[in-house]
DNA sequence: ACCTGAACACCGTTCAAGT
DNA sequence: ACCTGAACACCGTTCAAGT
């Protein structure tokens, strides 16, 4: 059999002409949901929440973003879930131990804390739905089993739960977004500063407080406010938990 | 003098070719912040935060979206922190009292969420960053009042200042994005059955006290999950100023 | 200084058509 | 069933031009 696709051109050929062959280029990876999250997700971590559109993950995967839809039914939002879904994965759970309630939780809440702000943006969707998929379940089961192991009430546990896992996600929230308006303005010293500068000139009379404590309301970084929040909660469960 | 601008036409004039004077339409109100601000949250109250976008506010006053940065010179975001501080403005606040300093405390927060849950959406912007406008300012320093009032350290009436705001907004959120998955959906029941049949059907395995506390988790509606987050801190925060 | 129409570069989603 | 190009109806913002 001869080589029929053996051809001479007389001309060069534009690209678009040439009929492209898969040898052309290096074989596409088929698409799926997980290599669609994966794409989503490495925009995530190199830019932020605002930047994972369906046209630019698109693009990484070398297709349009009509595609995606085939593996993400529910559009953006499924995808955001998706994403949501595969961070909290990460967050190891440790079987609860009576003696070490308090630290257990801190500790658990400290690792959802940090794979929130390992990835910009994302925990602006824990909100965005009541927790129903399996991986924000278990981080709750996991939480919910070292407050009972602590002898806390169960309608005192559910409700802390709640309350706890809020809180992580506000604080998150927060820290994302004071990281984002930090980026950009380069001429702005940095936010602490312009913060205390703004609370120590207002006027005495309407806010005397404010302009005394401008020391300790701006002093602890997000670690810390985020220790004492927790900490204090705590506090207040155990209690409770006496007082009954 | 004769009245020159009597005319006659010999012919209709298209509405395009016939000069319109003032006369023709009730006058238009002159643009300013305030009155865009106004449309703003109208729309806002009417439906959500999405809907208000720059192209609606300004139909609504019969322009084109251009015409808002004249007043709005930061564009959406600007719209969006004017509508936030307008809505935090109608707060009402009190002297803080040392007797009852807590339930002091607790009716402030109540009267923010309030007012957060009046407009849908809002809440979100109050995480959008640091509070630095006089409204958002009055109510934390009122609240910090109050907590120093009680009797609460410098450092931690500070912290807690923070912790109970962030809590307040983030519940906010919470309540708005849930009431926005309501609407819409008439087929699903309502949502709070829904997570219940959710959670009673989980693996017992590996969700154990999930499953068993589903009436716990469930039960307490938004106004009583509130009241325990900040009574469980205030709590905390009372067992520590004791401690000390 | 105030206002505007038109354009720009995006966005999520749908749909008919191809394989 | 999977993938795609093209279009649709939006979005925030800019800009030259008018008053």
């Amino acid at each position: 059999m001869t080589n029929v696709r053996r051809v001479t051109y007389s001309w060069p050929m534009t690209a678009d002409a040439r009929p492209r062959s898969r040898r052309d280029r290096p074989a596409k990876a088929p698409l799926s949901e997980e290599v669609i999250v994966d794409a989503a997700l490495a925009i995530l971590r190199a830019e932020d929440l605002k930047a994972v559109t369906l046209q630019r993950v698109a693009i990484a995967l070398d297709t349009g973003p009509a595609s995606l839809y085939v593996y993400i039914k529910g559009g953006r939002d499924e995808l955001r879930q998706a994403m949501y879904d595969r961070v909290l994965s990460t967050v190891t759970l440790e079987p609860p131990n009576a003696d070490r309630w308090r630290e257990q939780a801190l500790a658990l809440l400290e690792r959802l804390l940090a794979a929130f702000e390992a990835h910009p943006g994302i925990a602006a969707i824990s909100l965005a739905n009541p927790a129903s998929t399996r991986p924000a379940l278990l981080i709750a089961e996991n939480l919910l089993a070292m407050l009972l192991a602590g002898g806390i009430t169960r309608q005192d546990a559910a409700l802390a739960t709640d309350t706890l896992l809020l809180l992580t996600s506000a604080r998150a929230i927060e820290t994302d977004v004071w990281r984002s308006q930090d980026d950009g303005h380069d001429d702005q010293p940095d936010i602490e500063q312009h913060l205390h500068d703004t609370y120590t000139s207002l006027p005495a009379a309407e806010f005397p407080h404010f302009t005394e404590l401008a020391e300790e309301l701006i002093g602890p970084d997000t670690a810390a406010r985020f220790q004492f929040s927790i900490d204090t909660f705590l506090d207040g469960l155990a209690a409770r938990a006496k007082r009954d």
